[in-house]
Formats: structure tokens, C-alpha cells, sequence
DNA sequence: AAAAAAC
């Protein structure tokens, strides 16, 4: 079977943009995927991120949009006749690119709609008409309410991440979104790990529908060498910036598995003089675009960052993937270390299991995954004692390092989005007594009667969350979700 | 347990 973009029957302005962007031969999704989609079938997809998935759904359905009009609109009205979900913001933006960029020789619209931001804009857009809608459920249903956006005409919906969307957390909003939608439609659900209920669940959204495995789900890619370190919570900061100055790492994720524990790593490093920025859910929509803006630009070196990152970011050439923390969920830690690896690059992957639940967290990894792990130990290259003193300080910090590979690493945080891209000489270590004492204690406020900081205050503030269905925890009742789902759907 | 997604 040829995998040439050149012999496949695209429409020819779509050839033309994907020979713009260099792409001569189709990855194996997409070579699977989009003679499926043309045909107009159902597809369960699964396959890791950074093999071209967007491609594999965007340029068929693209095809299709273009060679099917639909005939019970007039020309001149512009009805959403694709609609694209995914599960955070970044990833609607990224795909929502990639689509304009695919498109970009067609008459074909397409706008993607997501929270944190002004409405208007989006409104303005929408009532212009698109064929191709690209969103996160929230702001999509504010807009279907507002009457917006209006679904009735979508002949295509796809769930990118599609085991996240159909998760606890979103199948409510997923399920009202639906059922706006006309039930004669074609949907293509994508992930890189479909657990067995999910997977159950996904069915009862399909038709007949084709099964594409380029890679066995919940594989990770062989080209990531993946490390476990046994680190004690104290030396975790001091293990990770061992190892990526050993390792010679230039720039990688961290992944941590709390908002506030990001905000507070992320402090801690750059008053250090890393270059790193942190980016989880309490911060602005501008703050989280510009941090990963920064990360992409190459002007931070670490993104320290919570799970809204562990999907689907396509960020060329990151060469390794931090997992600080041991992540929750088994699928998490498959998504988090596919950032690392794109695109038959190398990459690393070094978690550290600390104590309390984290042995069997690795356990969950370990038969998710399907390979062994070697828990190991790690030889700290600086001994001295360490611990917290009665009253909750340091006893000591780790300063007076001397060797560095990198001064990348070592550049002031000043000096971050310099826009001449200099990078001042390694600056000379300051003193213990120049930083705050308060460095590792968690910040009250109340302590000495100040507001509270502008970072903390952010990554506090609790998410404004109707009480409602999504918050439902118990085993009992997401099993009965569950259940009520499957069965109401289709 | 946590995160994400709407004003």
C-alpha cells in the first residue's frame, strides 16, 4: 500500500497545503485513518499523539466537507457542519491551527471557541458562519445557549483524547453537547489509551465502527527510555536539577499531579535561576498561552506544569519529561511521557516515586504499560544533611553548585523573553540569607497579616464550579453514569 | 486524592 500523500484522491487544494508543509508520506494513522474517513465510516482510534492524528481526521473530513455540499443549506449560510471537541484549551488552539492551516486553499471556514477568554470575538466569528467548528465543551455550550453556534447541521464530530471527554469530569457536558447534534452523523473518537469501560462506553457513541490500532493502546513509544527513581519528597528539587545537569537536558516538562504544588515548584526553581515558568489551571488564559508560548520559543528550559499539559501538546524536540510527582492515573503517565519522543525523535522520561501511595501507583504504570520497572535508587552528588528545622526552615540550601553544564539552566530569570535572545553569563550565587526563609513553608497570609501573593492567590483560587453532576465521586453513582449513559446513547 | 472544563 503506498503511503504517498501525492496518490491519494484529495481534493487538490488540500494536496497543495499539505505539500506546504513538507509531507510527502502519510504516518501510519494517518495511512490507516484517512481512507477510513473518507469513506464517511465511524472510527475508534487508537494511536499515540505526535504521530499525526490531527492530519488523519482534519485532511478527510476537510475532503469530504468539500466534495459533499449540503444540500439542505443554501451556499450563501455557512452551518457548522464539523464539529472538533478536546479536553483543554491549549489543545484546542493547537488543533484549531493545524485545521486553518489544512484549509488554508479552501473556501471552507473554521474558528475554534474556547473558556478563560472575551466571548465576543468568538460570537462575532460564529455569526459569520464556519463549516468547522473546534472547542472545549464549556464554552461551546455557552454558546450553543446563547444560540451562537447552532449544531443541527454537523455531519462530523470528533472526540480527540477521546477516553478524557467521555472521563467522569466531561461526559455531562459531552452528553448535552450530543444531543444538540442530529443522530445521523459520522464520529471519529481518537486516544492513545482506551481503559475497558471507557472503551465499552465509546461504542455505544459509534456506528458500525472501523477500528484503527497503529500502536497497541496504552503503549508507550520505544524510542522514550523511561527511568524510576526511588526520591524522598525533601530531595526531589535537589534530584531534578542533578539529573538535568548530568543528563545534559535542555529542555524538558515536569509534570506535578497538584495546582498548588506547580505554582510552588515553579517559584522555587526560577528564585534558584532556572528558566522555567509554570502552567495549570488557575492561571489566566493569557498567563497559560504566554508560559507555553515561552516553552515553545525555547526562552524557559522547564515547564512545570499540571496535568492540563499531559495531552496531546505538540512541542517539537523536547527531550525529556519530568514526572515529579507520580501521576494518579496510570493513563496519565502514558499521555504525560508522550510529549517526550515525538515523531521517532528520542526522548527520556524520569519519574520520582516518593513514599506514600506512590509503589503502588508505579505497580498501575507498570501493568498498564506491560513493561517492568526498576525502581532506582539515586546517588544524590551532594550529601550534605539536609531536613527542616523545628520551626519549619531549611536547614541548609542547596547553593555553591559548581559544576554546570549548562548556563542555559543557570541564566537568570531576568533575562527570560529577552527579545535578542542573549542570554547573560551564569550570575554569581547569593546568599542564603538574601531568600526567604519562609522558601518551602507553605505561605499563609495571616502569617504576617499581608495580602496573600499574586502567585499563590492564583493558584488557590478554587475553580467557580456550579454544584452539580460533574462533582459526583462515589464508585456507586459514576458506575451508575456510567450505565445511564451507555445506554441512552444511540 | 487531582486536574480539566463556563460566566
Amino acid at each position: 500500500m503506498s503511503t504517498l500523500y501525492s496518490d491519494l484522491a484529495l481534493a487538490d487544494p488540500l494536496k497543495r497545503a499539505v505539500a506546504d508543509m513538507g509531507y510527502e508520506h502519510m504516518t501510519p494513522i494517518q495511512a490507516q485513518a484517512i481512507p477510513v474517513v473518507l469513506s464517511g465510516q465511524d472510527v475508534m482510534g487508537a494511536a499515540q499523539t505526535g504521530t499525526g492524528k490531527t492530519a488523519a481526521f482534519s485532511l478527510p473530513l476537510l475532503h469530504r466537507l468539500l466534495k459533499h455540499e449540503n444540500a439542505s443549506t443554501s451556499p450563501a449560510r455557512h452551518p457548522v457542519r464539523a464539529l472538533v471537541l478536546l479536553p483543554t484549551r491549549e489543545l484546542a488552539d493547537q488543533v484549531a491551527q493545524q485545521v486553518k492551516l489544512y484549509a488554508k486553499y479552501t473556501q471552507l471556514r473554521s474558528a475554534v471557541v474556547f473558556g478563560g477568554i472575551d466571548m465576543k470575538p468568538q460570537t462575532a466569528e460564529l455569526k459569520k458562519g464556519v463549516e468547522v467548528l473546534v472547542a472545549t465543551p464549556g464554552r461551546l455550550l455557552d454558546h450553543i445557549e446563547a444560540k451562537n453556534a447552532v449544531l443541527n447541521q454537523v455531519e462530523y464530530v470528533v472526540l480527540d483524547e477521546a477516553d478524557r471527554m467521555l472521563d467522569i469530569g466531561f461526559l455531562p457536558d459531552l452528553q448535552r453537547i450530543l444531543s444538540y447534534l442530529p443522530k445521523q452523523r459520522t464520529t471519529l473518537l481518537f486516544s492513545a489509551t482506551f481503559s475497558p469501560e471507557i472503551k465499552r462506553l465509546a461504542s455505544s457513541y459509534l456506528q458500525d465502527p472501523i477500528t484503527i490500532e497503529v500502536a497497541r493502546p496504552n503503549e508507550t513509544a520505544s524510542t522514550v527510555e523511561q527511568v524510576f527513581y526511588g526520591v524522598h519528597e525533601d530531595d526531589k528539587r535537589r534530584a531534578l536539577k542533578q539529573i538535568v545537569r548530568q543528563r545534559g537536558i535542555t529542555q524538558a516538562f515536569v509534570f506535578v499531579n497538584s495546582k498548588l504544588g506547580c505554582a510552588r515548584l515553579a517559584r522555587s526553581l526560577e528564585r534558584e535561576g532556572l528558566r522555567c515558568t509554570a502552567l495549570h489551571g488557575d492561571k489566566s488564559q493569557d498567563e497559560r498561552l504566554k508560559a507555553l508560548a515561552a516553552f515553545k520559543a525555547g526562552e524557559v528550559d522547564l515547564l512545570v506544569c499540571t496535568d492540563v499539559a499531559a495531552r496531546g501538546l505538540d512541542i517539537k524536540d523536547v527531550p525529556a519529561v519530568f514526572n515529579y510527582d507520580v501521576p494518579f492515573n496510570a493513563e496519565d503517565y502514558v499521555h504525560r511521557i508522550g510529549r517526550t519522543g515525538r515523531a521517532g525523535a528520542s526522548g527520556l522520561a524520569v519519574s520520582f516515586a516518593g513514599g506514600g501511595n506512590d509503589a503502588r501507583l508505579v505497580a498501575d504504570i507498570e501493568k498498564l504499560i506491560k513493561k517492568k520497572i526498576e525502581l532506582q535508587p539515586l546517588e544524590m552528588d551532594d550529601e550534605r544533611p539536609r531536613g527542616r528545622m523545628n520551626d519549619g526552615r531549611r536547614r541548609w540550601r542547596e547553593d555553591g553548585e559548581t559544576g554546570d553544564a549548562r548556563d542555559a539552566l543557570d541564566a537568570p530569570r531576568s533575562n527570560q523573553g529577552s527579545s535578542e535572545g542573549y542570554r547573560a553569563p551564569r550570575p554569581q550565587r547569593t546568599t542564603h540569607a538574601s531568600r526567604d526563609p519562609f522558601f518551602d513553608k507553605p505561605y499563609e497570609a495571616s502569617d504576617r497579616g499581608e495580602e496573600k501573593p499574586a502567585w499563590e492567590a492564583s493558584a488557590k483560587a478554587p475553580a467557580p464550579r456550579q454544584p452539580g453532576s460533574t462533582n459526583i465521586r462515589s464508585k456507586r453513582k459514576v458506575a451508575a453514569l456510567f450505565k445511564a449513559a451507555e445506554t441512552q446513547q444511540n
